[in-house]
DNA sequence: TAGATTGTTAATCGATTAACAATC
DNA sequence: TAGATTGTTAATCGATTAACAATC
């Protein structure tokens, strides 16, 4: 067994792994061709230490005195993320936070093509948002084979997120992001994953509380 | 020393706090008097004894046999994270993105109260947006002083976001709940909370990258 | 009472921090 | 070379899991 094959086979730690996006973003704005764990490590708040052990389970190595080569780095966290391929996605619900969404810069950033937006709103059809005209949701299943698309978004009011994760299930999506405030129920293959800002909400709200109660 | 008071000496760990937010969910929707760790754990995947241990941290005590008094237990929940009082706050940016904000069924359920919607557009000044009519920046001073605002939600374009946030800063808000995309900065001792997706998008294409490569 | 479910203590597991030899 | 910074090993810390006595 090769080195590089010994290396896929441990497990990077889910702690290790959310760093990795941090350490990604410093990275993508970083100038120099090298930067040294301290560096990368100031703005985070997180120690040195931390970040080298983290970058063992990178095939990168730094180089003492001078700290580890961007570039390189970079690349094997882009792949590590897949931000390197492009991911074909739809999008169900031109509302509000549709299209807010739709504006968000981070999917080509991340190389996530939207591909076709749909809703049930027949006022909404044919209209367009940024470059895509809505489409009723009968043109799903002919646009996911087109594509060959494999995740869906859902941002419909909660009453239809789980109608809509249906029809999407139905027609071979595999992955699931959800913004609607609700518990999907999903078959164990499909990857679901929810954007529900009702836990931000309720840290903030945690934190106020005990700083009200300190004083 | 009284041993309520040795209880609030105590620190909750985060991932215990973490979970309460899950159990609070779980028990506002239970009808029944009472529940069982083994219950609360089940649909969130949590071993009852995690859920026992959880629990331990909090005054509510369970009855053998029967399991932990749902009213009282989700009550003490309810003051943990503050959601039994209002808090009132601002949002700047009436963009799509505040728009959907402003529909966000959780503001109401977690009483939080929307108190004015700014915007810096003169078209969109006076336009309303749910109840509320879109007010200039200048108007910001006022609304702060008279409803006692301490809370600030941004949702404006990332090339805005740091402007609102020193505006809001200067105008004696204690906490900032930014939508915008980017690392705003702030003194240490306003509490910063960035609500940005890029997080859960990295998650996703790496789960999907990885699927895609073992098949 | 018998059985179910709690609360607590001890054991395990995983992640972070500290220390330091290796090396450019 | 001397000094800075790496990679790795050991120690610490915190969180989870297991086990079981207490008790309704």
């Amino acid at each position: 067994m090769e080195n590089s094959e010994l290396k896929n086979l441990i497990i990077i730690p889910k702690s290790t792994l959310e760093r990795y996006k941090l350490y990604q973003r410093i990275l993508s704005c970083e100038k120099r061709e090298y930067i040294s764990s301290e560096e990368i490590g100031k703005s985070l708040y997180i120690s040195p230490d931390q970040v080298r052990k983290d970058l063992t389970y990178l095939k990168n190595r730094g180089i003492p005195k001078k700290g580890y080569f961007v570039k390189t780095l970079l690349r094997e966290l882009n792949e590590l993320f897949g931000i390197t391929r492009t991911m074909k996605v739809i999008l169900v619900g031109a509302g509000h936070l549709g299209q807010a969404l739709i504006n968000y810069p981070g999917f080509k950033k991340y190389k996530i093509e939207i591909v076709a937006v749909f809703d049930n709103d027949p006022n909404k059809i044919d209209t367009f948002v940024g470059d895509l005209a809505v489409l009723p949701l009968e043109d799903m299943p002919r646009i996911i084979r087109r594509f060959q698309v494999k995740v869906g978004i859902i941002c419909v009011p909660d009453t239809e997120a789980q109608k809509v994760a249906n029809l999407l299930i139905a027609n071979k999506i595999k992955a699931i992001w959800n913004f609607a405030p609700v518990n999907l129920s999903v078959p164990p293959n499909i990857i679901l994953r929810n954007e529900d800002i009702t836990g931000g909400l309720l840290t903030l709200k945690h934190i106020l509380t005990k700083r009200q109660l300190e004083k």
